[in-house]
DNA sequence: ACTAATAATGACATTTTTTCTCCTTTTTGT
DNA sequence: ACAAAAAGGAGAAAAAATGTCATTATTAGT
């Protein structure tokens, strides 16, 4: 599946779904966004669009594209759920404590060993995990 | 530092801290659960102890005893924030996704190499990090 | 045991995030 | 251009969390 906008919209059309401004924006939104957004985020940056969409719209809006598997849910230790592009491979990202900036980062290894372990000592089935790192990143070690 | 309630209770007045009702009681609530607990449950819990405490107060408790370093709060992909009591070592939770029920683990090698590869490789200073386990329990797997 | 100091609580309002319902508007295939 | 269906808007409200200020309870000191 290709990330250009304008692939998604058309893949998005031609399984009978509409494309609105505030869809299309949505999307652009969080395609360019390197970070997680929250729903708020995303309604200020829709103003730049020239659009103020109702709150409602823009929740059953991401609620869409979650169900679309355009985006995902990412969730940090303040409890508020962000949104960002669906990427295949699996990412982790690194959260400055100073300057709330998000990176994302590919593990190698990937706890494969980690959850076979879980999985045999536990007899836990894992389906999923989430990993984030928080610290400070490289500019504001500098300061 | 002791586990068991009077002790830290103890503790607590010696430093200079009021024992209350509800204090006393939010303490053995978490003391004894063995799963994170969120805001709401603490108050639903509170009504074995007959307390029926306003929330401003128990947020605030929360706050308190997280100060004290006695409990911390958690974040599962759900958003909510929950709080457990603390221990030293590193733990994990194994979440599962049908029944709810919530394990405890502590990895053997925790993740250090990579952060150290992190820190080489992005000059990124990690402080912490979050790993959760999300799949389906060894009870919910035989059904 | 009494009292003063102060820590903790309660009441109330408010903010923030999210969800629900119902009705209207927009998009799209024909 | 029109009809069907998807999407959007408005308003209320739930749910979680926070802030303020007056009142109450705990504790140390007498």
């Amino acid at each position: 599946m290709s990330n250009k906008l304008e692939d998604i919209v058309d893949q998005l059309r031609e399984k009978g779904n509409k494309i609105t401004s505030i869809r299309r924006a949505v999307l652009e939104i969080l395609i360019k966004e390197t970070k997680p957004l929250a729903a708020g985020d995303i309604i200020a940056l829709l103003k730049r669009y020239q659009l103020e969409p109702h709150k409602t719209t823009v929740y059953r809006e991401l609620d869409f594209l979650i169900d679309k598997q355009l985006i995902r849910e990412v969730v940090f230790d303040d409890g508020q759920i962000r949104y960002e592009k669906f990427e295949p491979g699996h990412f982790h990202h690194l959260i400055c404590l100073s300057c709330k900036k998000v990176d994302k980062i590919e593990l190698s290894d990937d706890l494969d060993k980690e959850e076979k372990t879980i999985e045999r000592k536990m007899r836990f089935k894992v389906k999923r995990h989430s990993l984030e790192f928080y610290g400070v990143c490289s500019k504001c070690n500098k300061r």
